[in-house]
Order: structure tokens, then C-alpha cells, then sequence
DNA sequence: TATAGCAGTTACCTATGAGTAAGTAGTTAC
DNA sequence: GTAACTACTTACTCATAGGTAACTGCTATA
């Protein structure tokens, strides 16, 4: 058992969810791990998955994705040179926030959109 | 059953993941639906719960939380006007999504701030 | 030789998110 | 009568997010 000083306390929920929000702002971040949650991805990949990401957006959000350790940037020395990325154990730790987020928006458009 | 077409695609999960981006987009609409969990509060509560967030940027993602049905208004005619926030059953229903986000803050804070 | 693909970078521009400061209208407490 | 609280609104500003377009250097293919 952890100490039980109450992590249901409304400061201490209001701290947890800016640390995650801060990783998780943007329109492309969570789209971008999505698409990794599938295996290890190109650039290209990547950017044909999501469909209307521009290659800035991509290059400087996979940057900070990779900065906050999130995911993890592999480039081979091939003759085409061949970049990979792929989720870190970190990244994969979002398996259920990001199948709660999916979740909750397939509810939202139901009740919403109907 | 539902009817069985893979709800697992990355389109199909890309296209959800959108729809609740847009609602939960931004600095301070997570931190009041947070705030609000502990149930029916007022304006000025609410700015105290989360402390930095100013009555201009307060009132207008009140608002648009409002518009996409996540809280409800209440305005009591009494003789200093009270109003009153609430979650819809609609906002009850990001409980979910809200714990997973926190366990998450809290994992990433552990494994980067350390 | 030319076209296309890979993995981006660079420059430029605009829209929006967010902060600051002050004001409003009513009421209550000192 | 004046200060303070309630629930905001308005005007102004700045920084960042994001979009568009063009360009880079390399290689493979027709």
C-alpha cells in the first residue's frame, strides 16, 4: 500500500492532469501514438495513417513526442536512409488512457452528433 | 453483439480520438470538469479549486463546456444572483477517461520528473 | 534524362489560445 | 459611505499552434 494521503484530493487530481496534458496538447500527438500502436512506423507511414498531416507538423511533433520520451527514433544506415519510429514502454503505458479517450469520444458522438 | 466491423482500425480510431480531442482541448477544460466532479459548484469556487485561471478564460470554456453539453447552467433568482455548475450526465460519463488520464500524469511524473 | 519517393527543412502567414487590466451591476457588511 | 463580494464582460496584447508552399539531398525506377 501506498501512503495513504489521499490521491483524490482536487489539487493533487488538478497536478496529474496538467503533467498529462501537457504531453497530450495538439491536434497530432495522440493521433501520431495511435498510429504507432500498430508496430514500428515510417515517416511516410505515419503521415499516410493520420492523412492530413503536413511534414512540418509531423517532424516537430514527433520531436517532442520523442524529447518527452514517448516514442523512440531509430534511423538505419541504408543507402535510401530509413528512419523508424516505434512507441517506448512509456508510450505503450498510454494503451489505456488512449482506449478511454477512444471510448469516450465514440460515446460523445453518439449522444451528440447521434 | 454489435455488428463486427473492426472498431480496432486506425481510421475508426483515429476519427474517435478526434472527436474527443476537440472537447477536451486547451488548458482549463479537463481542470474544470475535474473540479466539478466533487460536485455542484460555483462560479468563484470553481476559480479558487483551480487557482490560476482568470475569470475571462474561466467563463468562456465554461461556456463552451455549456454548448457541447459536458455541464449545466443554473442561474437561482435570488437577490445577489447565484449560479450554479454542474456536470450533465454526459460530463459524468469522462470519469473514466479523467482516472486513466490522472494514473497516467501520475506514471509519467514518476518516470520523467523521477 | 526525368520523374517519383524518402525524410524531412525553411520561410512566411494567419488564427486562436491565453494573459492582463479594468469595468459593470447588483448586494451586503463595516 | 466605502470597501468587498458575486459573476461576469470588454478591450488590448502577445505567444504559440497550425497551415501553405517551396526546397533540400539522396536514390531508385522508367
Amino acid at each position: 500500500m501506498e501512503s495513504e494521503t489521499k490521491n483524490n484530493t482536487c489539487p493533487f487530481r488538478l497536478r496529474a492532469s496538467r503533467d498529462a496534458l501537457e504531453i497530450i496538447q495538439g491536434k497530432w500527438r495522440i493521433p501520431i501514438v495511435i498510429s504507432l500502436t500498430y508496430g514500428t512506423k515510417r515517416f511516410g507511414e505515419i503521415q499516410r495513417d493520420i492523412g492530413d498531416v503536413s511534414p512540418k507538423m509531423l517532424s516537430q511533433e514527433l520531436k517532442a513526442l520523442e524529447e518527452n520520451k514517448i516514442i523512440s527514433r531509430t534511423l538505419y544506415d541504408s543507402m535510401p536512409v530509413t528512419v523508424e519510429y516505434s512507441l517506448t514502454p512509456l508510450g505503450q503505458s498510454m494503451n489505456k488512457l488512449l482506449d478511454e479517450l477512444l471510448n469516450w469520444g465514440n460515446h460523445f458522438r453518439k449522444e451528440i452528433v447521434g
